[in-house]
Formats: structure tokens, C-alpha cells, sequence
DNA sequence: AGACTAACGTAATCAATGT
DNA sequence: ACATTGATTACGTTAGTCT
């Protein structure tokens, strides 16, 4: 399967009999980080107009930035913790408290349509895998990284009622 | 085997849109 | 005002890469 269409490299898929349920891993080149970290010393918030302009410098799919940014950000906090373990004197040790500056991504708009073919799906499979929402975001038209992001929020939103519990769970008891 | 880290999960929250 | 819902955050976990 090519795996070359970004100077990025993924993950050779080790033949794994269980289908992969999560995409395959990129591996990011030199250069790649090296642009990503000077971008995340600049700010480490970017919004979506500098996501989307990395994401073409580096040809690597914009989701993949948001997510390095959320990692990245992990790994500094954690390494500023270790740093700063018991050196705490010289005041607030800058928490990094978030300003967001840059504009988000725009909100995408789902037609009804849209979301009864999402909702049918998510009644077959709350953890769809990568395939099932590349299968999705082809049916709708909406973006896979959206989709992965709709079923996020369902599945915060509507939780599980009970599986193997009775139907009729609604009633939380009478006042 | 262990370190590193991309991918993905939840929970809380921000924010746009419709009522 | 308020409900709904997409987007973003912090933080924790899972799993592929590399030494």
C-alpha cells in the first residue's frame, strides 16, 4: 500500500490479524519536527489558518498538526514539572495558561442527513475504527477527523443506558 | 525490555446557532 | 435566557518505533 503520499511515513501495518482499529502511526521526518517545534515555540496554540498552513508545508494532514500541538503541549508541562519539582521559590512557575489568540476552525454544519447516517452508526458501533469513519466521511461528505470528533461527543453526550439493564431505565424515581 | 511518542480515550469547557 | 452541539483543552492510556 503506497504510504508515500506525504513526506511523512507511516506505519508499515505489521500484518496484524486483528483489523487495526486506530490509523496507522506517521512517523515524522527531521525536518518535520524541526518545523513543528519552531512553530511551537512561537505558539504553542496555533489556530486553524496556522494549522492548515503547516499542515501544507509538511504535507501532513492538519488533524495530525492539532494532535502533535496536544502532545507536545503534554510533554513541555510534564518536562517543566520535573524541572521545577522543588525550585518553586522564585514565584508562579508560569503555568502556560492558555490564551488563545487565533481563531478556531470554523463549525462544520451537519444536515440531518448527515447525522441520520452517523446516528445509524453509532448505534452499530460506538468505537468506530479508522476504516469505519474513512467509510463514513466518504458517505456524508464530512471530514474523517470530524467524524471522529462527532462520535467523541455522542458518546460523551448520550451514554451507554445500560446495556443489559431493563428497557425502560428513564424514570429516575418518583418526588 | 524500556524510552519515546502518535493516536485515541474521557471530562470539562468554550462557542456558535437555533429556540 | 437557554438547549443543542461542534471545537478545543488538559490529562490519562494504548500501541507502534526505535535504541
Amino acid at each position: 500500500m503506497d504510504s508515500s503520499s506525504s513526506s511523512g511515513t507511516y506505519s508499515t501495518s505489521r500484518g496484524r490479524l486483528s483489523r487495526p482499529s486506530r490509523r496507522r502511526r506517521l512517523v515524522l521526518s527531521l525536518s518535520q519536527k524541526d518545523t513543528l517545534q519552531a512553530l511551537f515555540q512561537q505558539n504553542p496554540y496555533p489556530g486553524i489558518t496556522t494549522r492548515e498552513w503547516l499542515a501544507r508545508e509538511l504535507d501532513i494532514p492538519e488533524s495530525r498538526i492539532q494532535v502533535w500541538f496536544q502532545n507536545q503541549r503534554r510533554r513541555r508541562l510534564k518536562q517543566s514539572r520535573l524541572l521545577s519539582e522543588n525550585a518553586f521559590k522564585g514565584g508562579q512557575s508560569q503555568p502556560l495558561r492558555p490564551p488563545p489568540p487565533e481563531a478556531r476552525r470554523k463549525r462544520t454544519f451537519i444536515s440531518p442527513s448527515q447525522t441520520r447516517v452517523l446516528m445509524q452508526a453509532f448505534e452499530r458501533d460506538r468505537f468506530p475504527s479508522i476504516a469505519a469513519r474513512e467509510e463514513l466521511a466518504h458517505q456524508t461528505g464530512i471530514p474523517e477527523p470530524r467524524i471522529q470528533i462527532w462520535f467523541q461527543n455522542r458518546r460523551a453526550r448520550h451514554p451507554k443506558q445500560s446495556a443489559s439493564g431493563p428497557v425502560n431505565a428513564l424514570a429516575k424515581g418518583p418526588d
